[in-house]
DNA sequence: AACCGCCTACCTAACGGACGGTAGGTGAAT
DNA sequence: ATTCACCTACCGTCCGTTAGGTAGGCGGTT
């Protein structure tokens, strides 16, 4: 059969086919959403039958829950990171610099992030448990360092810090509707928005 | 039949079947996305079999394109109103109620505004062309009113105004996810946007 | 070194069910 | 008599999932 051609490609592509699974189901998740990705679509994309998906994951379900969590933890380390290592600085730098690399992350892993926050929109498809954790843990991240910000006076004590951090990922997440590697430019885009959310 | 029992009742619902569907079909679409709201569900929920939808209209596409066009139209129309109400006050009132006017509409007419947020998230189903527009549309009134903030220097001219208005439109749109009536209040929640985004 | 059993990674074929949409009919109101 | 608003019945298509099979590789026994 033909198989025998395309295995070696598939097989140097990282070694697992599991992650071959997971970036297409993740590019195809981010244009389509839950409903409109087919299994057929990312076995075809990944260069199997849609029956041989089973053999790696038990569901569709599995597939996606994988890419959400996967997109979330992505922009998760890479703030965490960011946070850290910017440990001494001043608030304000550490700021941008956290927005910054939600920004970077958000659009390196594009598929994944969007395909997150696409796939299961509030309210869309239910929230799989462990999706929910794993947007809770990251949330955790912020709400801290924002009491942080207060505390510096780096913002108002008096802001809201729950709405404030509500619009802030609003602000940014919502970028996956507009931003284009061309047109901005990360740093910029950073820059700007920490100087709306801590104004000299 | 049993039909004949329910009719009045839809009757009674404002007089025309049309609103009654689009009303339902907003209120699933919000909750399911375009691929997971059915007409079987939709035709379920107005009270009539799914064949009788396409007496009113000519496609499910139709219904979905009717329910995100109305869903923003009742957002420009509000925000409208509010900058004509507020025509001669500070530019700082105008920008507070312009976001309070946003952020109630969306709010009021949830399920619409909900639903052409979600059904045509970018790069999901293709975007019709009636919707583009009618998005451009109220895009254009952002983007006038930035420019009369800047000119006005209650925003420092500066500040890259493409960039605020898609960062203060993500960050009021995402409050689709979070708010709820009784845990946040509009006007408090404007005007903590407009502080972040008009800093004395 | 030949064999065996097992595992991995895929395959073909089919399942029941739900989808959007169409054809054509009915009964009441104008 | 015509129109409106809705009906029943059915179409072909595609969905996620399952059953069951096969080809190749790897480790241990003979």
């Amino acid at each position: 059969m033909s198989v025998a051609v395309d295995r070696p490609a598939r097989e140097a592509a990282g070694g697992g086919s599991r992650r071959l699974i997971l970036d297409m189901a993740a590019r195809l998740l981010r244009q389509g959403g839950y409903h409109q990705t087919t299994l057929r679509e990312i076995a075809e994309a990944v260069g199997i039958r849609k029956a041989s998906l089973y053999h790696h994951f038990a569901s569709k379900e599995e597939i996606v829950e994988a890419v959400a969590n996967d997109g979330v933890r992505f922009v998760h380390e890479a703030v965490v990171a960011a946070l850290a290592a910017t440990a001494g600085a001043q608030p304000r730098q550490r700021l941008e610099a956290a927005i910054h690399a939600h920004l970077t992350a958000l659009h390196d892993h594009g598929d994944y992030t969007s395909a997150s926050i696409r796939a299961f929109a509030f309210g869309a498809v239910t929230v799989p448990e462990s999706v929910r954790l794993t947007r809770r843990l990251y949330d955790e991240v912020w709400r801290g360092f924002i009491a942080e910000l207060q505390e510096s006076r780096t913002l108002a004590p008096e802001r809201a810090p729950e709405t404030l951090r509500y619009f802030l990922l609003g602000a940014m997440n919502g970028s996956i509707d507009w931003y284009r590697p061309g047109r901005f430019e990360t740093r910029a885009l950073a820059r700007e928005l920490t100087l709306l959310v801590a104004a000299r």
